[in-house]
Formats: structure tokens, C-alpha cells, sequence
DNA sequence: GATATATTTGTAAACGATTACATATTTATT
DNA sequence: AATAAATATGTAATCGTTTACAAATATATC
């Protein structure tokens, strides 16, 4: 393998030179700089990584932390900062913490470790409650989840308005009875939780609630006990598209049509969403553009660390299905009301 | 932050002690052990990955080449990826080629450049076409996608196998008229298609297949072609998740309810195969098994780089579900086979 | 107890870049 | 033409480890 002072020999100037035209240092002569690059390219010279590393103090690596990698949502993040990393001539290590707290902290280690340039982190819970910028080393953006009051860089969405502009529509649908199954181990979905809250109390409706870990397992089981319980809820909306997925999972084993039996809403425009007939209403999020956020802030705090800390809230659109159609005055609908 | 002359001099040894202490070495004795031990929480030392790196020419890091990060196959393999790697004390730098070969080999010289100790990877054609081990500087294991010949360590799944039953299990059931969409961008692909035109051909049954990039939009078009087609196919096929998702999303486009109109099967047991009613028959694939076994591979080939090639095949099991359900002897079926 | 052998320790030379500083060269100003 | 300022280049120190080699100490063998 050839070395910077292989290259320096060939082109017939120092290594310092050498390094400062791969650097792109300006007070370089046009006449060296050719004859660097064309001794670079003889020699098919490639700097060693780990000495530039070393002696720079920069490793131009980004850590990207997510909470589950499974949920679809994540991955879609995960390839936008992937895109935009490379873009920008930045590795990326991705870590899959998978709501695990010490998982998590573990990898904050591993990131410290590595130092790398800026990490990306959508934390659970306790890390969230206790995270403070300034424990870390490197600057860290929140993705996705975000305490109202954190003083960090991040990109969320309008968590709290889009669950109540989704439990909104349930209810000018006709929907008295909402059952909405979260997950409580994460920013994200306390603050829908919040929304639907608002939504039913502005509606002077009761609300019926279910906290559990965010897992298809656990909402396909909450799902379960609700659906065996009379009256039966009008409506089951989900607080994110694993849950969602568990809600629909249990209404098929339950052998209960949405929407005429029991309508159905969420998070996240999956594509299995449209193919379970007739469709499943969500609020979609902007996926990629929440990855691209997330890293575009990432690089400018990199470039400015002290600049002011940003909030990025992208809004959530809702997508009307089939699933959560009008309620018919009449038939279930009126039995439901009559007992509740 | 310490150094590990820090650590050297509170313990009251030689850092050349410390660093035998922490990469574990023999010939230490176990009161100096302690001593560095000791000191090393005392100042919570952490070593400079990038002096290591540079000095001992080893990164312990391992690339992850995948062809496609929104395939729910290649997440999955992923994550025991990761698990498994970091269990090993490696880190993972994961890339998504999104099925470009030129991105493919950007991210191969990513890997060199990186010096990592492997390769994980699932090739695109070209790539695999000529892929030779020797061309690389590291191990590579291939994961998903291999030929036949190719001499290279690798896992896959029994395509061909897998393909042959899923397609005879179709005949089985009554249909004769089967369309077989399939990725022709991967081996993957290519060999499921063997395994298809072999059952047909056992069975004196014309081959209908369809070639095209395994993405979710291109499969909806090519089963929308064979929907608008006459005879109608009895059933259509799909060689992965991707295409399977839109091949489903075509048939509901066009209003035909399987499997009383035309039936449906393909590879991956996604969730949501199980959602669409009346369930959609697939191979599944032992994704996380894949992933893990991959990595034992090539965690092997770095320890012994000199062993003899090896390759994991892994088989697919058929989950019948209503998609494929027998055809009957009258109705569309006889008008079908009148004019087929 | 002397010698040979095995074990433990320390010193200093790598690893391959970047960059501070000094020096040489060119250009501008008088 | 002499001086000042700006630009271009080179030399050598440095980043923080690992590890080859030498030296010192402990253990075994006679």
C-alpha cells in the first residue's frame, strides 16, 4: 500500500504538501496540486484512516441510535441519514438499542469511544428524563421523541396535534367509545396519548386508555381484552404502525369487520394500511424528510456548536380510510351508546 | 481524559503492562493486573480507538453491504447482524446499496479504506457476476444472493428448493395458469424463477413469468398487465416481500378477490400476509437465523482465514393460508383452462 | 548454590498521517 | 532597486497506542 511520503517522492514535493492538497487547503500552487493528484492517482494512493484519525482528532463518523430497528419508521429515518451521511463524506455506525435503557447507554459509550463527530438518538424514556447536551462529548440531535423542555437539537413531529386531529376525525365519524393503545415507554407515544386526552375531553367524552410497551405482541394482547369487553368500544386507534398492526392483528383473530363492528385508526402510512380492506385511516409521517432533518441539523451543529439550540415539528398528515367510517346512527352503533 | 501513561503511573507500572493487561494477554502476573485494573477505574480510562487502530492495524469492525434497507429481510438480518457483532465486541458500519451497483462499489473501497476486518454482503448481479474474494483485502461473506459457483463463503436460502414447493404446492391446489413475477436484478431472483419453470415443466405446464426490479411499484405493474390480460392467470406469484406487497396491492386495484378470482403466494412471512384476508400463502425464510449465521462465518474466516470455503443453506417452509386455496373443478376455473 | 529456563517487566521504536513553525519564493509598494 | 507583504513549501514534532526487544526477576533442575 502506498503511503502520503510515496506520493510525496513521486510528485517531487513534501509530505506536507501532499496532505495539504488532499485536504483542500487553500496556499497551494495550481502547478503542485496537479502533480499531487496525478501522483495520487499513479499510486492509487488512499489515506489510512485510522493515522488521519489519529493525529486530526476527527473521525467524520456519525452515530445513529435507534430505538427499534424493526419499526419501519426507523428504517426509513435510518436510510435518509444513511443517504445524507455519505452525501457529505461522513460514515455512519448504526446502533439498535431496542428500547433497551442500558442497551442504549452502552452505545453512548461506544459513541464516546469511537469519538465520533455528532450522534443521532431516539431515546427511551429514563434517558430522555435524565439527558442533558452537555453529559456528552459530541453533540447529540433527538430524533422522533422529545420532552417539551429538552434543551437539545431535534426533529419530532406535531406529536400531540396530529392524535388529536386523528381522534378528532373518529369523532365527527361517530365515535363515542375510543379505546387508544400506546406506548408508554416512549416521549412519543405519552405526547398522542395527550392529544387523544384532549381531543375526548373537548368532546366532553370519556377516554379509555391502554399503556404498554411498544411491541406488536403487546398490542395485539391489549387489543384482546378490549375486544372481549361489553359494551365494545366504538373505535381502537393505535399510537404507532407496530401497534397498529397488533390492534388489526386482534380484530382478525376476534373475526370483528372494521368498520362496521369496530373501527380502527393510527400512526404511520405502512403500506399493508391500504391492503387490509377497506384500508386503515393513519396519520402519516414524514419519514425520510425527518431523517434528512435530523442529520442537516446534526452537520450544522457540528459547524457551529455553540449556535442556539432548534426544534424541527414536522406535522403529520391524515390519510382517511375505510376503516374509520361513519357510525350509522342506527344497528351497533346505538347499542354501544345506550350502554355506555 | 487519561492517557495510558496516566494509568502507567498511578498504578506504578509500564504502559506496556497496561496494555497487556487490557488486550487481555498472557504473562502478566495477577498483582500487576489488579493494580492496572484499578487504575483504569480510578481515571475511567478508556483507550484511544484511533491510536489502537493505527498501531495494531486492526479496526475490529465489520461492514454490512445491504441491497436494500426497506426490504423487511434485510432489517431483520441486520439487526442479528448487529446483535451478534457487538456481542463480539466489533462495531458495524452499515451501508445500503439500493440495489446500484456503483453504490455497491463505492461502498466496497468504503470498506477498504476503512480497513475493516470484514464483509457482509449481498450482492447485485453485476457485483456477483464478477466477484472474486481475492479481489478484496478483507473476508467477505456473501449473504442472501450467491451463484451456483460462486467460490466465496456465503448464506443462503434454498432457493430453487423453496420456489419448486411453493410453486407444485400451487399446482397442487388446481391451478395451471401461474405468473411468476420476479426480481431479475438479484441471483435471488433468478434462481426462485429456476425452481418455478422447473415445477411447471415437471408438470407439462407452460412457464408465464415476468421480469423486472424487485420493487414494490414495478411488481404493480406487472401484475397489473396480467390482470388486464385474457385468460386471467389462475394464480400469480411474487419472488419476494417487495413484490409480493405489489402484486396484493394490484389485485385490490383491480378488485379481484383471491383466491376465489386468481390466487396468490410468494416468499417472506411479512405481517401483514396474515392481515389481508383470507391470508396470503408464502415461503418463509429464517431471516434472523440468516443474519446470525452470517456473521458466524465470517467471525470465522477472520480467525482462520486459510479454511475452506464454506456455505449455509438454509431452508424455507411453506405456510399454506387461504390465498392458495384449491380451485374449484367448475366455475372461473373451467372458463380459464377452456381457453388457456 | 550455581546454572538453565520460564516468567514478568520496562524502554523505545514503530504505526502513517496532520500541522506548527521556519524558510524560501513570489508579488506588491515605495 | 530595496523593502515589505503575501504566498508557497519543507522539516520535524506530534497524535496515543501496541509490540519487538532487552532486561530483570522468579522458578526449576542439577
Amino acid at each position: 500500500m502506498a503511503q502520503i511520503k510515496d506520493v510525496a517522492k513521486q510528485a517531487g514535493v513534501s509530505v506536507a504538501s501532499v496532505s495539504r492538497v488532499l485536504a483542500g487547503h487553500a496556499g497551494v500552487s495550481e502547478s503542485t496540486r496537479q502533480r499531487v493528484l496525478e501522483a495520487v492517482q499513479a499510486l492509487d494512493y488512499r489515506p489510512d484512516l485510522a493515522a488521519r484519525r489519529l493525529r486530526s482528532r476527527r473521525t467524520d463518523t456519525i452515530g445513529l441510535i435507534v430505538s427499534d430497528i424493526r419499526n419501519p419508521f426507523f428504517t426509513e429515518v435510518s436510510r435518509a441519514v444513511e443517504d445524507m451521511a455519505y452525501q457529505n463524506r461522513m460514515r455512519v455506525i448504526l446502533c439498535n438499542a431496542d428500547e433497551d435503557p442500558d442497551k442504549e447507554a452502552l452505545y453512548l459509550d461506544l459513541m464516546r469511544d469511537e469519538n465520533v463527530s455528532g450522534v443521532i438518538l431516539s431515546p427511551t424514556l429514563p434517558t430522555l428524563a435524565r439527558f442533558r447536551p452537555r453529559d456528552y462529548s459530541f453533540p447529540v440531535v433527538l430524533v422522533d421523541r422529545c420532552d417539551r423542555d429538552t434543551a437539545a437539537d431535534a426533529v419530532v413531529l406535531d406529536n400531540v396535534d396530529s392524535a388529536y386531529r386523528l381522534t378528532s376525525h373518529l369523532i365527527e365519524q361517530g365515535h363515542r367509545r375510543i379505546a387508544f393503545i400506546y406506548g408508554a415507554t416512549s416521549a412519543t407515544g405519552r405526547q398522542r396519548h395527550e392529544g387523544y386526552v384532549t381531543a375526548m375531553a373537548t368532546h366532553g367524552l370519556e377516554t379509555l386508555a391502554t399503556a404498554m410497551p411498544a411491541t406488536i405482541d403487546a398490542a395485539r394482547a391489549a387489543a384482546a381484552e378490549w375486544v372481549n369487553r361489553r359494551p365494545l368500544p366504538d373505535a381502537l386507534a393505535g399510537s404507532n404502525g407496530l401497534i397498529l398492526l397488533g390492534l388489526t392483528e386482534a380484530l382478525r383473530e376476534a373475526h370483528l369487520r372494521f368498520p362496521e363492528q369496530i373501527a380502527l385508526a393510527g400512526f404511520d402510512d405502512l403500506p399493508w394500511t391500504r391492503l387490509v380492506e377497506p384500508g386503515v385511516t393513519v396519520i402519516a409521517q414524514p419519514t425520510y424528510d425527518i431523517g434528512q432533518a435530523a442529520i442537516e441539523l446534526l452537520l450544522q451543529r457540528i459547524a457551529h456548536p455553540a449556535q442556539s439550540v432548534r426544534r424541527v415539528v414536522l406535522r403529520g398528515e391524515l390519510r382517511e380510510r375505510g376503516s374509520s367510517a361513519m357510525r350509522k346512527p342506527a344497528g351497533s352503533g346505538s347499542k354501544a351508546m345506550a350502554e355506555g
